[in-house]
DNA sequence: TGCAAGTGCGGGCGCGTGCACGCAAATCGA
DNA sequence: TCGATTTGCGTGCACGCGCCCGCACTTGCA
């Protein structure tokens, strides 16, 4: 427990190397102009030579400004998937302490394109310091970036994005990769005739299907290993129990030997009333994303296998990420983040 | 990009409610005595009624203070589990650069108690503010610990540790259970008859195994879920490539029917040439730990299955959190902390 | 009673940086 | 040539806290 300090080098040292105040060594760091071009060079020397990094301690202490950061995502009921996202960026914020953050979150109705424009022009009336969102209605979304261009204002993506846009940086997972490594683990050691793969009836006139990536990466899989194989497609309403049982029962009842179920949206826990009261060892499910009704089933055995990624930590990365690019304007380190998919079993949940 | 500030709650209010100096609160915050019982209180009550916390910042600013934390593990050469473990420390000191941590490493040589000895009494000769280190030595290491705390030096344990010893927090994974996941992933949805468990031959007078715990987790999950399996455990140098294939090699010429291979340490790098030269697509490996050349096997399709965690993810956490108990003299969040096992494979790997 | 030692507390300094202010020199327009 | 800008730069204050000095007051002991 000794009590020496580490040697950090200041600003003042740059500023006696170069000769001038810290005042102006502070003015080149942060280009807020009004030093003559010969005086950068000088100070951006002396920088170089001595490593200088300004102190973060000292920085945030003394700064006063905050750094408003739009975050633009759908709503969501407690348990759900953007309720994850949202605590990565409450988690990021907070280990950004450094900096001070302000989230303004705007969560919109994916399934009401209204809802979404109407969360862009809060955005824009705010001119925050940057914006992260995701992608859905695809076009609005290029529209908004557009507009958020010719005001200055970086953008970043999570979970899901627009390819062609000037976004600064983006986190996710690769949808098809993920899709196929599910369909892996359904069929792994198997001969698999049949499949059964149960989607969602989406009650929008608007046809943004945020799925669809994961599900042709699944059926690409299969269409490559088991070209023999068949897809019986059961759509189920996500709001009616009742419905998707009796769906489900009708299906099964009739077709006993299909014994792979998957599901490639992230609702698997849709299903788990249906397979708690139905079971059959044989049968074999494979979900997506570690929603806690998810987890559950999963760890009662009625799911086999669940493909993930740890999803706090997308939102949180890129807050984090693009925070730091924003405050130094610097770039980031990369730019397209694929997060690494985790792979949960019953046999290895306990302490995700 | 306002420039409002978030209302921080200051030593000053504080010593405002209680009616005292802000040097008396920084007394009693701090336990520097000095102070008398009923001021105590107020200003507790104080703190309490405001949450009142000091801002990391100025505090880490203002202190001069290093603590000089331990590190006892195993040495290393490149590539292996102890680096990333190392890694892990690194990243932690750098993340709590608030605090200014100062690591002091202590390698010592696995198969040399002498060198474990040595280490620890230069510790001790330190006096650290903290010991964060693993148990291979098991009796010496209950030794070293009684010794620290007569010392009053707070201790963790990554990786593996001795229960009935005072440890102020632990970070691992449990051994038994990782070992029952490999053999899960090995024989799921087959039915094994025989398995091919490779392991090392240690040239140690001393005994210690450090592996054992997990091999006894592998063999009993097979022992339970396929009782008439014939376990086949073969010895291989791991400094001798060559004897290490001719062992290979003899085995499965003999026994071309077993199938089912599997390294309960971290080092099934060692077969990957044998493998790489004798390509089977109905073979199966499982093996554990994410040592980059493990990575490597399972990349080109040797290996099936990698069992790992995070690794550096257990020194870094085992790092910050004993570093913010030692400073703030707190209790930590959870003694033993068991972190997630992950399931590596091929189609998950590209984003590790 | 006197004096030293101990106790309770206030206040000042410094940590490294952000930022506003202000002064001098340079540039400009007429 | 002279006032009015603009440009280039130095300085002071604030940020919240750790640490230490020292004052006033109490207690103990002879």
């Amino acid at each position: 427990m000794g009590k020496k300090k580490e040697n950090q080098i200041t600003i003042f040292d740059v500023a006696r190397l170069a000769k001038v105040s810290r005042g102006t060594v502070d003015r080149v760091v942060y280009k807020r102009g009004r030093v003559s071009q010969k005086t950068i060079e000088k100070v951006r020397q002396a920088i170089a030579e001595l490593g200088y990094t300004p102190n973060p301690n000292a920085s945030s202490l003394a700064s006063k400004r905050e750094y408003t950061i739009a975050c633009l995502i759908p709503q969501f009921r407690e348990g759900e998937y953007w309720e994850k996202i949202y605590e990565g960026f409450i988690n990021g914020a907070r280990a950004t302490a450094g900096y001070n953050l302000n989230l303004e979150f705007k969560l919109y109705d994916q399934t009401d394109l209204e809802s979404y424009l109407q969360c862009c022009e809060r955005i824009l009336e705010k001119h925050p310091a940057g914006v992260i969102t995701n992608a859905v209605f695809k076009e609005e979304v290029v529209r908004f970036a557009q507009r958020l261009e010719t005001q200055g204002i970086p953008y970043a993506f999570v979970d899901n994005k627009v390819d062609d846009l000037n976004y600064l940086l983006y986190y996710g997972v690769d949808p098809h990769k993920s899709g196929a490594l599910g369909a892996f683990l359904l069929t792994t050691r198997c001969d698999v005739k049949e499949i059964a793969l149960v989607r969602l009836i989406r009650d929008s006139k608007h046809k943004a299907d945020p799925n669809a990536p994961r599900r042709h990466g699944f059926l690409d899989y299969i269409d490559e290993n088991y070209p023999q194989c068949r897809i019986h497609t059961l759509f189920i309403p996500p709001e009616d129990p009742q419905e998707t049982y009796r769906t489900l029962d009708a299906f099964f009842t009739s077709h006993p030997e299909v014994r792979h179920i998957a599901m490639t949206n992230s609702r698997v826990f849709l299903i788990d009333d249906y397979l708690a009261r139905n079971p059959d060892p044989n049968r074999i499910v494979v979900g997506f994303d570690d929603l806690d009704r998810n987890l559950a089933s999963l760890r009662e055995g009625h799911i086999e296998y669940l493909v993930t990624r740890h999803i706090p930590m997308q939102s949180y990365h890129a807050l984090t990420a693009f925070a730091e690019c924003i405050i130094k304007g610097t770039a980031p380190a990369r730019r397209n983040n694929y997060v690494h998919m985790d792979i949960l079993h019953r046999r290895n949940l306990d302490d995700y």
